[in-house]
DNA sequence: AGCACGCCGACT
DNA sequence: GTCGGCGTGCTC
């Protein structure tokens, strides 16, 4: 039998079958090959009787196993077609990195047994001073043992070997639990629900979807996931449940292992190779039935799929910007029609995008209006900072926010101040000769980071001294620019020196355990303001803040980008949701330069639905998505000229193709706005086009570009791009 | 990814 | 003369 492998080499050279002798076995199974000098691990994607190759060249492969199965090489060939990628990197999405050894590897999950006579006995060993490891201990008990993923997962990733260390509990090496968990089942989780709540399992559970769940913040749409999770597990079918990456904090953790044990595989970054390949096994073998984790885990391996859950899908981190590019939500859509399961998709903001298709009968909409507790959302009030700037403040806070925040601490209250720009300055500028610092590399101006006393740049992250003088002139004055989250704690710390202030950003998220800390430090109130980027906007609960200052959440647009405002109200709304989530009533204050602005009138009442409709007309007038499609091709090269060249005689092909498929409603070519970045030249061409005309575009436009890659100059597609820098 | 093949510059 | 630079092409 003829085997037809894909070898796991990342290169364009290799991105085909090369054919192998070896036995029958099942497509999608794992081989070693020889190839050129070496060995290596390959992946056998079709079989036949003959080759068209020199049979004496032929050389034998060796079968490991079959980790993929039939489905799953139907997604691959969906997804190397859909976005033009190798083969080789869409199984590398599939499989677990230890695959690619040939040695097969073996469980190394570790389950940690309580040693001491009793709880007490242990408790008294660890003493007061260790809170996390009280927890973990008293978890532990109650389990009668737990395994240490779980353990580190929920109290820290240094509490299980503490606990070892202190002589508490063993380590023991198993594959499952000694004593099977009784008391996790869904019965000692009995939950009210309220009728949205049962009209949307109702909805789910009897009809075919895909479904849209457009619920406000705090409706209860988790609940709902939950339900519908545990109908599958009844009918022994699996689930996968994405969340944006940043989302999966020790409490979700915890909601999620309390109500489903064992059944759930958490597929978080902090899992190294072992732990991964672990619970890629417990999936594969149906050990457990849930995967749940960021994008990656639409690839986890359940073969009696029932259900794709992605829950915030209006969250930016489904697309995936680098490497194999995709869209998460395509490919779930893809998965689900081919293991014909259930698809739900969850949002108190869809996109507009998403939003139409629940409207045109794509998808059905299920809309959950009212929360479950009976608070109500916190007031935002919009704040005119141009009438500021007139009335002579130059300081990024208006009178009013001051005087809130005044308020709010003598109240003993938390304050969560918001910008989307880290550093302490966006730039720095001679006033004198213009001159302006930017990146040797890159063309974007660099940032001016105090702390570290450096001009970092945000693009490749390269670091420069900052200059005493202008490099230009000599002038010893240097202006600043726009202000960072740096600047604003220094600024606040002067303007209330009794307050403690944190700050999480990129800078100071220097790992995943200084993220939590930072957030932990803030819940348990050893700070009374938080400022930060983008990061804090997400799914954390702060019972105490009650007051949440939005600094240029307006930035957005003044770009071009055309879903500026759909992204905005986004921000709003995600960010005013981190104020006052318990008992106590909580306040937004919008600082914006567009006080007038449409967006600034719905954010302002959480009003979804009339900033769609206003919105919908806006795109339908323009002819942007989703009533159109947009491509973009970007050529990038070290040599301007070869860039140059590439991307003229692309321009040409696809003005050609033009006059065989029919006009489109744009194309153009220019220099990326960003013209070079990490030291290579960008250039781009632009298309926007009907939507019925994209899929025959697409594949033609991905025949053009393959032609013209060469070691000199990189061209990529990428649909639907929002970001076009 | 390796590795061989092959065609131009500076060395004992 | 040749040693070796790394550009180009191939691996079933």
């Amino acid at each position: 039998m003829i085997l037809k492998v894909i070898v796991d080499l990342s290169t364009n050279a290799v991105d085909r079958a090369f054919d192998y002798l070896g036995e029958d076995v099942p497509i999608g199974s794992r081989v070693s090959v020889p190839f050129g000098k070496n060995q290596l691990i390959g992946f056998v994607v079709d079989k036949s009787e003959t080759t068209t190759y020199d049979i004496t060249k032929v050389k034998q492969a060796k079968y490991l196993d079959s980790p993929i199965d039939n489905d799953q090489l139907s997604l691959v060939r969906f997804m190397t077609e859909r976005y033009n990628l190798r083969t080789i990197d869409v199984l590398r999405l599939l499989i677990p990195s230890k695959l690619r050894k040939e040695k097969a590897p073996q469980s190394t999950r570790i389950f940690l047994k309580p040693i001491t006579s009793s709880l007490d006995e242990a408790l008294s060993v660890i003493g007061t001073r260790s809170q996390k490891q009280i927890d973990a201990i008293k978890y532990i008990w109650d389990r009668n043992g737990e395994f240490k993923t779980t353990i580190g997962e929920l109290f820290g990733s240094a509490t299980p070997d503490a606990l070892v260390k202190k002589g508490v509990v063993e380590k023991d090496n198993v594959h499952e639990r000694a004593i099977p968990l009784k008391s996790l089942s869904v019965k000692d989780k009995t939950v009210t629900l309220t009728d949205a709540q049962k009209d949307a399992i109702n909805t789910i559970l009897t009809q075919d979807g895909p479904f849209l769940i457009h619920g406000v913040t705090g409706s209860g749409k988790t609940e709902v996931y939950m339900n519908c999770i545990d109908k599958m597990l009844s009918e022994n079918k699996g689930t996968i449940m994405l969340v944006p990456e940043i989302s999966l904090t020790p409490q979700m953790l915890g909601l999620f292992r309390a109500r489903f044990g064992d059944q759930v595989s958490i597929l978080h970054s902090g899992l190294n190779e072992s732990e991964r390949y672990d619970e890629w096994e417990r999936l594969r073998k149906g050990e457990s039935k849930i995967a749940l984790g960021p994008r990656s885990a639409i690839f986890a391996p359940i073969s009696n799929l029932g259900l794709i859950i992605i829950d915030e899908e209006h969250d930016g981190s489904y697309i995936s910007e680098s490497n194999p590019r995709y869209d998460t939500k395509e490919v779930a859509t893809e998965r689900a029609k081919l293991s014909k399961a259930k698809l739900v998709l969850g949002s108190a903001t869809p996109n507009i995008d998403t939003y139409q298709k629940a409207k045109d009968g794509t998808y059905t909409l299920i809309t959950m209006p009212d929360r479950v507790s009976k608070y109500k959302l916190q007031e935002i009030e919009i704040v005119d900072m141009l009438y500021e700037f007139r009335g002579g403040n130059r300081t990024p806070f208006s009178g009013r926010l001051l005087e809130e925040i005044r308020k709010t601490l003598d109240k003993n209250e938390q304050v969560m101040i918001f910008l989307n720009r880290r550093g302490f300055a966006s730039y720095i500028r001679c006033p004198s000769c213009g001159w302006i610092a930017k990146c040797s590399d890159c063309d974007v101006s660099l940032s001016y980071h105090k702390e570290d006393k450096v001009l970092k740049c945000h693009y490749c992250g390269k670091q420069y001294k900052v200059p005493d003088k202008c490099p230009k002139c000599g002038n010893i004055y240097i202006k600043n620019g726009r202000v960072g989250t740096e600047q604003v704690v220094e600024l606040l710390e002067k303007n209330f020196p009794d307050a403690k202030i944190l700050r999480l950003d990129m800078d100071t998220k220097t790992s995943k355990d200084s993220y939590f800390k930072i957030l932990e430090d803030f819940k348990n109130e050893k700070a009374n303001i938080l400022v930060g980027t983008q990061m804090i906007a997400k799914g954390h609960d702060f019972p105490n803040v009650t007051l949440v200052g939005i600094l240029e959440g307006d930035a957005a647009l003044f770009f071009s980008e055309y879903n500026a405002s759909e992204t905005t109200f986004q921000l709003i709304t995600q960010v005013a949701g981190r104020a006052g989530r318990a008992e106590k009533q909580g306040k937004v204050i919008m600082q914006t330069y567009l006080p007038t602005h449409y967006v600034m009138k719905f954010a302002k009442n959480y009003d979804y639905e009339h900033f769609f409709d206003h919105e919908i007309n806006v795109r339908h007038e323009s002819m942007f998505p989703p009533f159109t499609k947009l491509i973009r091709i970007l050529v990038s090269s070290y040599e301007e000229k070869d860039g140059t060249s590439t991307v003229k005689n692309i321009y040409k092909k696809i003005k050609a193709l033009e006059s065989t498929t029919g006009p489109y409603v744009y194309v153009g070519m220019n220099r990326s706005p960003y013209k070079r970045l990490q030291s290579q030249y960008r250039f781009q061409v632009i298309i926007r086009l009907l939507p019925e005309k994209f899929e025959e575009v697409r594949d033609e436009i991905y025949k053009i570009v393959n032609e013209y890659k060469t070691n000199k100059v990189s061209v990529f597609v990428e649909l639907n791009p929002t970001d076009l820098r």
